[in-house]
RNA sequence: GCCCGAGUGGCGGAAUUGGUAGACGCAGCGGACUCAAAAUCCGCCGCCGCAAGGUAUGCCGGUUCGAGUCCGGCCUCGGGCACCA
């Protein structure tokens, strides 16, 4: 059983005690049952909120890490989480990224990593590397200067050249959501296509010819221009024209994110060079820079099509090319406005291919450009090599050496682990580790001479791709024991936010994967989360003010006055409301689970928080209601005490299972097994909601199950069943309901109850009628009586008679032990 | 922009997957107990209507004896988009 480790930014919030108590409903659950549970907890602890306290604040990233570490373990304790303390790690303890070195030179002995030069978003003014959510609007979110995209030589994972097997993979994760299993597969992005040459006119030497990749080879008769990415090699060839640097400089300075690039204005810059059609020699198009080609995906290059792909279209528009249909859905001339057709049809203005369905085109075009020599037909994947280098220092260092006379030298395994220097100063922009004064100075692991260590750290996915393997041998002095690591692997349920669908999760796949290739994981580990379980996230509205210079402050909502009229601070000024994200520390809108513990008490939270809101749902936090659910426990516990001490007294004839229970018990004794059924069912489908209606239910049944001897038995049956099957949810008040109702043992350790399928049945069925599909009349019928006797109940019905005003059915629709319609 | 979700009373939500829409809880209202209050217990509670009945699951249309559920087209909100974790 495990829970998506937390990132100790300071204190925990709502939001974590409503994934953790999941988590501990099912691992309690599951001790229930008999298994042997491993249920540990760690800390994510590398990454940039600490590097920023430290430019903030001045203090030490690591000591504002293991403070948080600190403050948020002493808040999950009282929580009464079944975690297996003794396993705690974080991932920036020496202990554990020393381990993830040796596993990076593993992986780089097994060639599963490389260095290759990648694009990065540059802040010229702070000189320094910044992440995605670091750019706003374009501009660096310290200094506000323009981001500029620069060439860095980084360290990669080959993750796509499991690709393929990532993606069949997928196919077997059948306790997986559909939905992550989805975005899995889209992020992977398999895609056949034709990738072919175009003859090129007026390119300077050495581009003789342009490699295009396409996925629709059918629309080649609908091309009207080539285009190429800023970064593509041709560009770069052209960048001696001051008119085409100062584009491909302007296509750098977007952000490098996929979305910068998709919502940008489509721009495009006319080299003047001409390519070929392949089919037709006669037939130019222009090449473009483009600022929407992305170099990293097929070959940097594609031709356009506007009439069959959006961008291309809005591209076209801009520039005034044409746009000529080539695939028409109905098979007859039309044509394109603003939108592009991708749907399916037949070839049209096309030669050759003109009636052809779109994927007997594909094949005809890719089998005559193999034919030709020109192209061939090829499977790409969208999936990029992991990018795992970062120019920042709160996280692992990359464990090799730059020598001037060996190059690249990887650090032997005796000498790591490569330790975080501790004295550095965060007042200079830029990596500390580069500042450093002799931190980097090393000596070459191959030739002796004089050195200098590699300054970048890897990304904290990283960290987080194989913590769950390091848990089941926390204090192993290999990163994995082979036996624990066979005996507890693979993770029987995983819990995390939707929001780890595709990174976390996919990288964690990839790593497995190259574990075992390394010799650190068995071959059955590879899926390392048999079943995934997404809860949906505590959202809460944000509450921003602004400084005189424009910078935004954000405000806790505890610090908040919040009416229908809007929202203000304390001493009254007026607060901006922002719609209801995900808490996080950095937009303050986190609610801090403790005053409701030290009012309530940790049972009361945990309950609150399992109650209402299905797991995989957002929900947007209200306390409210966490009084009445505190009650509700109040109510159990007096239930317990009273049942106890009455049958105490005579506690032998009351659990004497001679006596045959009356009408009463035994209508108390059903509702304990329907009880049994819809919690266990509860728990089991996730919906703990649900098991806690079941709970409200059960609860209000024994609570007016009348007292005396007759029922005695009963009740103290009732009673423990609903110890038994709060305990999950709410362990301190269960085991003591459980110790004053005579129960052996820790109420934990009983085995989960089951319910006796005789008590389930019920022998009469209220079926509703219908007239017109109106709902009209009631009867009761006997469980499972056919259609003839049902339909004669029916129409003998005074009800039905009334609702029929003495006409009689033209059909009647009996579907047995659920409805029955007349039609008219 | 692309990919993936979600929308049901005043509120959180349930509905055996095509079969009584609103289980269970919150809030609210009424009552009992109490000198009083709290706590507790009992009852009512989608909307319109005195009632019969009508109407209602984001919007528009469709399939069906019957649609919250299936199909088509929208709208709104949320998540991801590769350096946030």
């Amino acid at each position: 059983m495990l829970e998506m480790f937390p990132y100790p930014s300071g204190r925990i919030h709502i939001g974590h005690t409503r994934n953790y108590t999941m988590g501990d409903v099912i691992a309690r659950y599951k001790l229930s049952k008999g298994f042997n549970v491993l249920h540990p907890m760690g800390f994510d602890a590398f990454g940039m909120p600490a590097e920023n306290a430290a430019i903030e604040k001045g203090v030490h990233p690591g000591t504002w890490t293991y403070e948080n570490i600190r403050v948020m373990r002493e808040q999950m304790k009282p929580m009464g989480f079944s975690i297996d303390w003794s396993r705690e790690f974080a991932t920036c303890d020496v202990e554990y990224y020393a381990h993830q070195q040796a596993l990076f030179l593993d992986m780089l002995a097994a060639g599963l990593v490389y260095r290759k030069a990648a694009i990065v978003n540059w802040d010229p003014v702070d000189m320094t590397v910044l992440a995605n959510e670091q750019v706003i609007d374009g501009r660096g979110w310290r200094s506000g200067a323009e981001v500029e995209q620069r060439e860095l030589v980084q360290w990669f994972f080959r993750i796509s050249d499991m690709a393929e097997e990532l993606l069949a993979a997928i196919d077997g994760l059948d306790k997986w959501p559909e939905k992550v299993r989805a975005m899995q597969r889209n992020w992977i992005g398999r895609s056949e296509g034709l990738q072919f040459r175009f003859e090129t006119l007026g390119a300077p030497p050495g581009h003789e010819t342009l490699e295009v990749y396409t996925t629709r080879p059918d629309t080649l008769f609908g091309a009207s221009f080539a285009a190429i990415a800023a970064d593509h090699p041709l560009a770069r060839a052209l960048e001696d024209d001051p008119a085409v640097a100062a584009f491909t400089a302007e296509c750098r300075r977007m952000g490098t994110s996929e979305e910068a690039r998709e919502t940008a204005e489509k721009k495009g810059f006319d080299t003047g060079i001409r390519v070929r059609h392949p089919f037709d020699p006669s037939w130019e198009l222009p090449v473009y820079i483009a600022n929407f080609i992305l170099m990293d995906y097929g070959t940097g290059a594609i031709f356009g099509c506007p009439a069959h792909d959006q961008r291309d279209l809005d591209f076209a528009r801009a520039y005034g090319l044409p746009v000529v249909p080539v695939v028409s859905p109905a098979g007859e001339d039309f044509s394109v406005d603003a939108e592009a057709y991708v749907g399916p049809g037949r070839l049209i203005n096309s030669r050759f291919l003109d009636g052809m369905e779109v994927a007997q085109a594909i094949r005809e075009v890719i089998r005559r450009a193999e034919d030709g020599g020109w192209g061939t037909g090829v499977v790409r994947y969208r999936l990029r090599d992991w990018g795992i280098s970062r120019q920042r220092y709160w996280g692992c260092p990359i464990p090799v050496v730059h020598c001037p006379a060996c190059g690249v030298v990887p650090e032997k395994k005796e000498n790591l682990p490569v330790r975080l220097p501790e004295d550095v100063s965060f007042d200079k922009p830029g990596n500390p580790l580069d500042h450093h004064p002799t931190w980097s100075r090393t000596t070459c692991p191959r030739c002796g001479s004089h050195a200098r260590r590699e300054t970048d750290t890897m990304d904290t996915f990283v960290d987080s791709s194989w913590y769950f393997a390091r848990f089941t041998s926390p204090h192993a002095p290999t990163p994995t024991d082979p036996d624990e690591a066979a005996y507890w692997m693979n993770v029987d349920q995983y819990i995390g936010g939707v929001e780890h669908a595709i990174l976390h999760l996919l990288y964690s796949r990839f790593f497995a994967r190259a574990m075992h290739r390394t010799g650190h994981l068995p071959e059955t580990a590879i899926e390392p989360f048999d079943a995934l379980f997404t809860q949906g996230m505590v959202v809460h509205e944000t509450y921003a003010t602004r400084t005189p210079e424009g910078r935004t402050l954000w405000h806790l909502p505890g610090d908040v006055v919040r009416d229908e009229a809007g929202a203000r601070l304390a001493e009254g000024t007026l607060v901006e409301i922002g719609s209801p994200i995900k808490m996080s520390k950095s937009k303050k809108n986190v609610v801090d689970p403790e005053p409701i513990i030290a009012r309530f008490g940790a049972d009361t939270a945990r309950w609150f928080v399992m109650s209402d809101s299905p797991p995989e749902r957002d929900v947007e936090w209200t306390a409210a209601g966490a009084e009445a659910a505190h009650r509700h426990l109040g109510r159990v516990w007096r239930l317990a005490r009273d049942i106890a001490s009455e049958t105490a007294a005579g506690a032998r004839s009351a659990d004497d299972p001679g006596q045959r229970p009356g009408e009463e018990a035994l209508a108390l004794l059903k509702a304990a097994h329907r009880a049994i059924r819809d919690v266990t069912e509860g728990i089991e489908g996730f919906a703990f909601n649900k098991a806690v209606a079941g709970l409200y239910a059960f609860t209000n049944i024994l609570a007016r199950a009348p007292a005396g001897p007759e029922t005695a038995a009963a009740r103290r049956f009732a009673a423990r069943t609903l110890a038994q099957l709060m305990q999950p949810m709410t362990p301190h008040l269960a085991e003591e309901a459980w110790a004053m109702l005579g129960g052996e043992g820790l109420c934990v350790s009983a085995p989960w109850p089951e319910a006796d399928p005789h008590m389930l049945a019920e022998e009469s069925v209220t079926l509703p009628v219908q007239v017109n599909g109106k709902r009209r009349a009631e009867i009761v019928v006997p469980r499972g009586a056919d259609r003839a006797a049902v339909e004669a109940a029916v129409l003998a019905d005074a009800g039905v008679q009334r609702a029929l005003g003495g006409g009689s059915p033209r059909k009647v629709i009996v579907v047995p032990d659920r409805i029955v319609n007349l039609v008219l």
